[in-house]
DNA sequence: CGATATGTTGACATAGATCAAAGTATGTGG
DNA sequence: CCACATACTTTGATCTATGTCAACATATCG
């Protein structure tokens, strides 16, 4: 019997737990999930368009980042993933992937046989809801992505994206107190906004200058949270995030 | 006993039974699901933002647009959805909705109760597939429109909005021949595409101009399918179709 | 310590936005 | 079935946010 707090798959509970509370059988059954750890390589892909995968990953460390790619090499970038995350949960029901996910910084994943997800699920048909619930916040966000990527300026676009970028890890014990890690170069955060990086780097000058944000060293400062919630209109009801920060 | 093919929820069932084959069982027990009718007229909301949703809609007939509202009256839409689909399945695990559901045309929908397909869902685990799979293809959909909208110039944005829009249409049978229903105003298709009407107006005279499309009463015209698939780079994988059309 | 990736800046180009007005459907009530 | 109101489409003139190209500067890392 593993206690939940230092098992390795504990972040995975965390994240599911956040809205419906894990029953301790549940948490043990998921804490049995066979997984085996693998280390990428900052630019490696952890699977790419037209794999069939039989399993997923689970994030333990690092970024990943969730990309296609189109005509002339152009790029755009859908989503981050942090640890917690199982960004291609998807493939349980999709066998053909149609985009990639990539390593932004070296990245440290669990891989868990669909086999074995898919038994589980069967097994105890109640943990189908946490799970799918998951693809769903998915889902919200490249909703509000599309929104973002569609009708805000530039301006807009970034601040929106700190936000969410900085909750996103708040969620997860991964930041606090206006200060978040934030590996990405410029060009990823073009790639992410569907800008240039040229654009990237003077919108930046101008949301530094406006004292919105610090970025240096792959780290984001946010010196007045409100203030950018207001640059951005930010909303946070699309990450579903429980009203309550989880203890 | 219904024989599947009169039914109401008919049109549900050919669509989760696309890939993985739904037994009889479990056919009749999605048959027998309790749902309700109703009319929208053109213009009204199904669902809003905000709301706390305690049933699903499947639609019957007719279009539903997604759509967020933002700063200053500007909108976007982010799917659209047609006889078949259940737009709002979601609301199933997320508990606020966080945007709009809105009838584009009149709306023929039935209501599902929450209550009535989670029972069904704990009763036979194996219908989670299905039901969680059709939010996936729905999320893949959200990727590749980021995609669309963040890095595709007005041209190819359109046309290949233009691809899918045709493409969901055949996958149900409301589409065959180059021909299908397109009951959209260019505003709508603007508000789809982050584009401006006027600029919508003018790159669908170019489209027009080329040959790829004719586009009057409401309905799309495909002359040379081949032609618009290549200027829109459109590759259908991630709409997660049956490789072999559906009887 | 050098190579390579990333960030910064300037000059210039353009896709798409904005504003404004005039056509053309479409639908409703009489 | 007409007439009028409203919604939608089309067009022209002009503007601007963002892209492109190109060079240089500064990190970062093996």
């Amino acid at each position: 019997m593993f206690t939940a707090s230092e098992h390795p798959l504990s972040p995975l509970l965390k994240k599911l737990g956040s809205l419906t509370r894990l029953s301790d059988r549940d948490e043990q059954a998921i804490l049995h999930l066979p997984a085996s750890p693998r280390v990428f390589a900052a630019g490696q892909d952890l699977v790419g368009e037209g794999d069939r995968p039989t399993r997923c990953w689970l994030i333990v460390e690092g970024w990943v980042q969730r990309y296609k790619v189109l005509d002339e090499g152009k790029r755009q970038i859908s989503a981050f993933h942090v640890a917690g995350d199982m960004p291609d949960l998807q493939g349980l029901h999709l066998s053909v992937m149609d985009h990639n996910l990539g390593a932004l910084t070296r990245v440290t994943a669990l891989s868990v046989p669909h086999e074995a997800l898919r038994e589980l699920l069967l097994r105890i048909p109640e943990l189908n809801a946490p799970f799918w619930r998951d693809t769903l916040v998915d889902a919200a966000i490249f909703r509000e992505w599309v929104a973002n990527v569609g009708r805000r300026p530039a301006y807009q676009r970034l601040a929106h994206l700190f936000c969410e970028l900085y909750l996103k890890q708040v969620a997860v014990g991964l930041a606090r107190d206006g200060r978040c890690p934030m590996p990405v170069t410029q060009v990823d955060l073009a790639d992410a906004t569907g800008l240039t990086s040229v654009h990237v780097n003077r919108t930046l000058r101008e949301l530094r200058r406006d004292g919105l944000i610090e970025l240096r060293g792959k780290r984001l400062e946010i010196p007045d949270w409100p203030r950018l919630v207001a640059a951005a209109s930010f909303n946070p009801a699309y990450l579903h995030l429980a009203s309550r920060p989880t203890a």
